[in-house]
RNA sequence: GGACGUUUAGCUCAGUUGGUUAGAGCGUUCGAUUCACAUUCGAAAGGUCGCAGGUUCGAAUCCUGCAACGUCCACCA
């Protein structure tokens, strides 16, 4: 051990951080296989990092992640088990391209794509990737991750391209991917596909015109886009509606802005009589449910719309070239000119635009690959327990039901189960080819009009598909990806870790992430990928608001941590945040916990210091304030393994920090000094609460482990267990500890000068005076005063104190403000009076007591003979 | 439009199957202080648990309705 007296008063986190977590990580233990042998003897226990996307830093979101996965790992270490956290990064396909574009332009490049090539292209990409990993490993490391680097894995590597494959190629040949010409959704910037899940919506004003196509046409109909109508091959309204339906059936050939259409008239459900006009113009080939409703009917596609989002030939020379938007307008004063216009309105719209790169989506046909999840298919393996067997048919969307459904992977917290399935009945085919550089490529290759599917060129004359896959059909896989398969060597060494035990993630990701994965792993190895989710709410500022640059409230976590340290970092991303629920953030509140940081390692130092004085070294019997102690920390102890096995985290925090501040500094260690002979004790109440914070705060907990000579690490030590054996002795010890407040209430009250002069003493029954006496000694340090008299008879002259639940008394000394006293007292008796009267009235009811528990009923009881008591003896003093 | 969530002290939030007189942290006010820690300690003030009904011996907790705020999904063309 060093010297002790040499250690800092207030605990330097930058110093020993990085020390701590190199000769952690050269221990071995983050990796499994290197683990002591209890803990090879233990169940396997994984999780797999969401792998944060290589497109630049982490930020507080991530490290809310990686200290919440580093808690369960640490705590699962601890209790035996054979932890495995997978570390990995993802190449996050269009994200990271459009990051590298953007750069690219900054660096002076018109169109980056065009001007530098594919290949140079691609390497850009691939380089700004790598050292971004980089940059997100040492970060990772930074907020002391205990995961396995010797296993860290990549979206984007070999072994991962290889399951993206094979899944590929399984999906293939079970006729759940196939190739079609559909509308899907179109980034005209980045001139790709997007899934449904990458298009969001922004609230726009747009103008709705209603219009006819031209005089002669027997219905307006109404558009905020009038410039898809060129693309317009029906008309649609609804079967019962009684204005329509002798038009039903008839074809028109209206001219439209110059070019002929052909408009058949039909009869759809899904039309809503009452909006606009209730005839619906029907554009198979710029909206998907209009592409469902041409579907039904039989109806031609007519593109009008091309890839820039520029208008097309077929919409005539005017139109051909121009911008929707100019489009728009030109075709809204044609019809105004021409006396076609019956109305335009302003109104509220969502417009689609892309998650990434913020362009205005167009629906657009297209030739893609889709992975269909109503078809039904052969399962190749039994699949999720018994409800399957190999050979039935089934829908992808059914494994991912059934999944939730049979709860056999529990979402955490349980409501999303219904937002889960809500999803999920409303998906659509998966659009999963990306007109995008950077990826997966597709494995199948082209000759005339063959297509085969394989990794390798079936041969001469074959050409591969130039398109890569959306980059969730690769992180889909992570769960058994990232453990080896389908690697037949790799995966068997790693079987037992399948499925995973927990997957912890934020809650915006559900359905791109938590769904792809529950889809693949069903589908591809028939298990599910994980038995619980745990969904974190997402980090904002202080005010409640999303952190964005533009906003300029962006907590960095690599300028807080040297700062305040990692664990106080920690500790804010942990404490005060439920699962599901959006949490706030602030600089006051790591600071609150730096704060905490530094009393634990003060008290650790202390109790050091104390285990080398005479006085504490002295031995002693058991005393009341040891018995409770013992007694709080097996309670701690139980209560808070209990809640961190059940993914309680903040509470499990908060109840620790409430013993380790409040009881056992506050108290304990007070009444330590005062008692004596108590380095045992204090040696395991130390020895317990760095075990027990360890998962919480490895950094600090470690560093004071190192301080003490302990042997090995403490990442590696057991979790404790205690058993209580002097419940009745806290019992009475709480007494006392009232009697404690009740005392510097009223010296506090009545200031210092009065206080000294006053003799206070207490009237209770024996019991009280036995506790009291025995404890008079610390009982006079706490509540700093020598004057404390133990007497179960209160002289006549003396008052009583009227807070609290204990009675005790004082003399009326000099200086005393006997005035406040009384209107205290009297204030309370009306208290008092009215409780008992309420108290009495509730147990005199037969119902009551036939049906409350007996607990209850005894409490309360118990409760109302002590305020009658008070009451007896204020009444007797006024 | 549909679904979900939130509403408890000035602020941030706990409150685990309904059960003693509803809790914590921060902030505020008052006080302490060489003795591990001023990144400390003690004390006080502060709440008709969003509103209105209902079920119950008993409701912050369960049910119904309403309101405000937030999120997600679908969008009416």
């Amino acid at each position: 051990m060093s010297d002790l007296r040499e250690l800092p008063k207030a605990y330097d986190a930058s110093s020993v951080e990085d020390a701590i977590y190199a000769a952690w990580e050269a221990s071995g233990a983050f990796n499994p296989d290197q683990l002591p042998d209890r803990n090879q003897k233990g169940e396997p226990y994984c999780i797999m990092m969401p792998p944060p996307n290589r497109t630049g830093t982490l930020h507080m979101g991530h490290a809310q992640r990686m200290t919440t996965q580093d808690l369960m790992i640490r705590f699962e270490r601890m209790r035996g088990k054979k932890t495995l956290w997978i570390p990995g990064t993802d190449h996050a396909a269009i994200a990271t391209q459009v990051k590298v574009e953007q750069l690219l332009i900054k660096e002076g490049y018109k169109d980056p794509r065009k001007d530098l090539g594919r290949e140079a292209f691609l390497e850009r990409v691939v380089d700004f990737a790598d050292k971004s990993r980089n940059t997100i490993v040492a970060q990772a490391r930074k907020m002391g991750s205990s995961c396995d680097w010797t296993r860290e894995r990549y979206t984007f590597d070999a072994e991962r391209n290889l399951a993206v494959n094979t899944i590929f190629e399984m999906m293939f040949e079970d006729g759940l991917i196939e190739r079609g010409f559909r509308v899907v959704n179109w980034d005209p910037q980045f001139q790709t596909t997007l899934s449904d899940d990458e298009v969001e919506s922004k609230d726009v004003t747009a103008r709705l015109l209603t219009f006819k196509y031209d005089k002669n046409f027997p219905i307006a109909i109404s558009s905020t886009r009038p410039e898809t109508k060129f693309g317009d091959t029906a008309v649609a309204v609804h079967p019962d509606d009684k204005r329509y339906s002798k038009l039903i059936g008839q074809t028109f050939e209206p001219e439209f802005c110059g070019k002929k259409l052909s408009i058949k008239i039909i009869a759809d459900e899904a039309v809503d009589p009452a909006f606009g006009t209730g005839a619906l113009g029907v554009t198979p080939a710029h909206s998907m449910i209009d592409a469902e409703i041409a579907s039904r009917h039989g109806l031609p596609t007519v593109q009008v719309i091309d890839q820039q989002a520029r208008m097309m030939a077929d919409c005539g020379p005017e139109f051909e070239g121009l911008t929707t938007v100019e489009a728009r307008a030109k075709i809204e004063q044609f019809l105004s000119d021409n006396d076609l216009l019956v109305s335009a309105e302003e109104v509220q719209q969502a417009l689609p635009v892309a998650q990434r790169g913020g362009a205005i989506v167009e629906q657009l046909p297209s030739k893609q690959w889709f992975v269909r999840v109503n078809k039904p298919f052969k399962l190749r393996q039994k699949t999720l327990g018994n409800k399957y067997k190999k050979g039935d048919e089934v829908t992808l969307k059914e494994l991912m039901l059934v999944a939730v459904e049979s709860n056999q992977i529990k979402l955490i917290p349980e409501r999303f189960d219904k937002i889960y399935f809500h999803w999920i009945n409303n998906l659509r085919d998966w659009c999963i080819s990306r007109q995008i550089w950077f990826g997966h490529q597709i494995p199948v290759w082209y000759k005339d009009d063959e297509a085969k599917c394989s990794v390798e060129s079936p041969g001469e004359g074959w050409e591969r598909d130039p398109d890569t896959l959306d980059t969730w059909f690769s992180s889909g896989s992570w769960t058994f990806s990232a453990l080896g398969w389908p690697d037949k060597k790799e995966w068997k060494a790693h079987r037992d870790y399948h499925p995973t035990a927990v997957l912890e993630t934020g809650r915006d990701i559900l359905f791109f992430w938590v769904a792809r994965m529950i889809l693949m792993s069903t589908y591809a190895i028939g298990e599910i990928p994980f038995k619980n989710v745990y969904l974190s709410g997402l980090v904002m500022d202080e005010q409640g608001r999303k952190m964005s640059k533009s906003l300029g409230n962006v907590l960095d976590p690599l300028e807080l941590i040297p700062k305040y340290g990692t664990d106080a970092v920690r500790l804010s991303l942990l404490l005060g945040m439920t699962p599901g629920q959006d949490g706030k953030l602030s600089e006051t509140k790591i600071e609150a916990f730096r704060n905490f940081t530094n009393k634990l390692w003060n008290i650790s130092r202390f109790i050091l210091l104390q285990l080398e004085d005479e006085k504490q070294k002295a031995s002693k019997t058991r005393t009341l304030a040891d018995d409770w102690i013992l007694s709080r920390l097996a309670d701690v102890n139980a209560s808070i393994t209990d809640k961190l096995e059940k993914f309680q985290f903040s509470a499990a925090g908060e109840e620790l920090r409430d013993f380790t501040w409040s009881d056992l500094a506050d108290w304990y260690l007070e009444i330590a000094k005062v008692e004596g002979g108590k380095a045992d004790i204090l040696k395991s109440l130390l020895n317990g609460i760095l075990r027990m914070w360890h998962p919480f705060m490895p950094f600090v907990t470690e560093h004071v482990w190192k301080v003490m000579g302990a042997e090995g690490h403490l990442m590696v030590a057991e979790w404790p267990e205690y058993v209580n054996d002097s419940m009745g002795r806290a019992v009475e010890f709480e007494k006392l500890r009232l009697f404690v407040t009740d005392i510097r209430r009223l010296r506090a009250e009545q200031g210092v000068e009065a206080a000294k002069k006053i003799s206070f003493g207490f009237v209770a029954d024996e019991e009280m005076e036995g506790l009291v006496g025995d404890n008079l000694e610390w009982i006079k340090r706490l509540t700093n005063t020598s004057a404390i008299e133990v007497m179960n008879d209160m002289p006549d002259n003396w008052v009583v104190a009227t807070s609290g639940a204990s009675t005790i008394g004082f003399d009326k000394a000099e200086g005393v403000d006997m005035e406040a006293e009384r209107e205290k007292m009297e204030k309370e008796l009306e208290q008092l009076e009215a409780y008992i009267k309420s108290t009495e009235a509730k147990l005199s009811n037969a119902e009551f007591s036939s049906k409350a528990p007996e607990q209850v009923v005894r409490n309360m009881s118990d409760k109302l003979e002590e305020a009658k008591e008070k009451v007896k003896v204020i009444k007797s003093r006024l």
